[in-house]
DNA sequence: CTGTTAGCGCATTCAC
DNA sequence: GTGAATGCGCTAACAG
């Protein structure tokens, strides 16, 4: 591997010039500069990584911290944060946290390594990990994918609302022609979907329709959760209640929503025209189902894009200063529900 | 950041012996080690990254390669890869190939970085990629998660066998009293599926079936090709034929059987009775359908453990031998397909 | 505009 | 067993 001096050494210059030429430095006399890209491009230099890291401090490397990976949904943010980063020279380390090693374990190697930012998502807000990353954040850039500490704390966050999502998703069940609209929410421990369920109640209040606490399927808490199979007792549970049935159901994920369409249809239920279900995530699974899902989708790929754009400038000017940014949920009309009414 | 200098004057001895004591080397006095050990432990000091590097030309990171990332199937393989790498102090870099750059830009950049080793995947195996690669694995390891380049290529690879698993596939279908068994077979340009397809016929041939060509559905080649939609047509295929037709089926993907069940079942065709299905995959949306997929999976996880595995091993070894590890697919019995009879 | 110099933090001889 | 010295490849301050 050719380094700098062999470079200096061809081209008949010094160290520093061959160090400016490579960083683009102004000050170089463009008959210079010329014979430096000449021998660079013949010994096929590239500046050695370990070497330009210590003195800069930098690794161009960016982690993207995740609880569990087996989820289409962060696959397609990864995607989202890789685009920009790869187009600003960045790599993306990915650390599905929780899993092997604890979160906390995890951000310290991180630290050792010396990445140069780091992009957070969670499925369990922790007061702990909060205070640890906040201190973090004072070394290097963090931004938080979660609309829970996006809201609560002062920190640079990309998140979907929920609520105002939920509102919309509502408006429109009402607008399709229903008007007792059930809900299967998640597990308690999960705050995160909590919004959903918040917004769903003042989506109700706004439309005025009455919310009714049996229209609730709450999931239990569970070790191992199967979402689908969740969904599933709660198609039973609105099933079972015969003719005093909501006449739609928004559930707080999509896979919830999935189970619980299964479960109508084989107790012989027709989506959508006796009930309506709409999903939220739209995870990519919703469009092969039948009927394909109904659902609030957030921007997930975008989201990423804009998590890794914000990181990356932070990490570049060096601005301390906390920026937000909130989308809004899409809905995503596919066959479980009815058309909008005239 | 407290760096070996700091250590060595706490513990009052030279930076050489507390490069000992923390690289575990033995000569070292027992009171002198458990000074530095103090010492580190009060200063908190950990090498750096960089220093370290700049001497060792290890970064104790991994690359993994996957085309396209929105897949459950790599976010499975990720976990995996991610398992043993975390255990043996490695993280790993995530780099989805063909989507803002090419895989040799990529690649050329993770040079660039040092990574110690490399996994890759792909959909489609391209000569002028696999010369490359080989070649890269004459300066890293680099194992191959591709069943088409681990038969063919002296490389390190981890795979599933195709041929066997299809085997097994058609051996379980004879064993529920099927003898008539059809096959749903990948579009010509997918190379990836082929071995399940010569696997499907030495099944037949190994069960005492005789295979007849009319019972090989074979999708077209097509721009964006929707499975779920050509499933659905090699049903309608199968269900022409009326009396003469099949009693099961086994498709190269799972998709492909999931579209063929539905068109059957419409037009209305009981299965399993008349016609057993089997995909091949194991996609989660397997378990939702009605009824379930019967298909043959495979290990995913367990697959990118033992990938990384194997890459580390070669890090660490410096061995330049390859090795084959080939996994034989899970049957996963659901209910596309009928009892095994007694 | 360009060259000289001095470290960055560590591992690794080579002495002792 | 331990310490002193050297250099990995680079950037940045300084000098010209």
């Amino acid at each position: 591997m050719a380094t700098i001096f062999d470079v200096a050494k061809l081209a008949h210059v010094s160290k520093s010039t061959v160090s400016r030429v490579v960083n683009g430095d102004v000050r170089v006399k463009p008959e210079t500069r010329q014979a430096v890209e000449e021998a660079i491009k013949e010994l096929q230099y590239s500046p050695s990584y370990f070497a330009k890291g210590i003195r800069t401090g930098q690794t161009n490397t960016i982690a993207l911290l995740v609880p569990e990976y087996s989820n289409m949904f962060y696959g397609e943010m990864f995607n989202g944060v890789e685009d920009t980063a790869i187009n600003e020279g960045y790599m993306v380390m990915v650390c599905n946290t929780g899993n092997v090693i604890s979160e906390k374990d995890y951000i310290q190697k991180l630290m050792k390594r010396k990445i140069d930012g780091m992009i957070y998502n969670t499925y369990e807000v922790k007061p702990g990990i909060i205070r640890y990353l906040k201190q973090i954040s004072e070394e290097i850039p963090v931004v938080f994918m979660d609309e829970i500490i996006g809201t609560r704390e002062n920190v640079s966050s990309v998140y979907t609302d929920g609520y105002f999502s939920m509102i919309n998703g509502v408006r429109y069940l009402k607008n399709t022609g229903c008007c007792k609209i059930g809900y299967i929410r998640n597990e308690d421990s999960i705050q995160a979907t909590e919004s959903r369920f918040q917004g769903f109640k003042k989506g109700l209040e706004e439309c005025g329709l009455t919310f009714s606490p049996e229209f609730v399927y709450q999931c239990p808490v569970e070790k191992e959760t199967n979402y689908i199979k969740a969904g599933m007792r709660a198609g039973d549970y609105f099933a079972d209640m015969k003719e005093n049935r909501p006449d739609a159901l928004m559930a707080a994920i999509d896979l919830l929503a999935m189970g619980c369409v299964n479960q109508l249809k084989s107790r012989g239920i027709v989506i959508p025209d006796e009930i309506s279900v709409m999903g939220y995530d739209n995870i990519s699974l919703g469009e092969l189902t039948q009927p394909p899902l109904t659902t609030i989708g957030q921007p997930i790929r975008k989201m990423g894009q804009i998590a890794a754009r914000m990181l990356i400038d932070q990490i570049r000017t060096g601005e301390q200063e906390k920026t937000k940014k909130i989308f809004e949920g899409e809905l995503v009309i596919r066959q479980t529900t009815r058309p909008v009414m005239k």
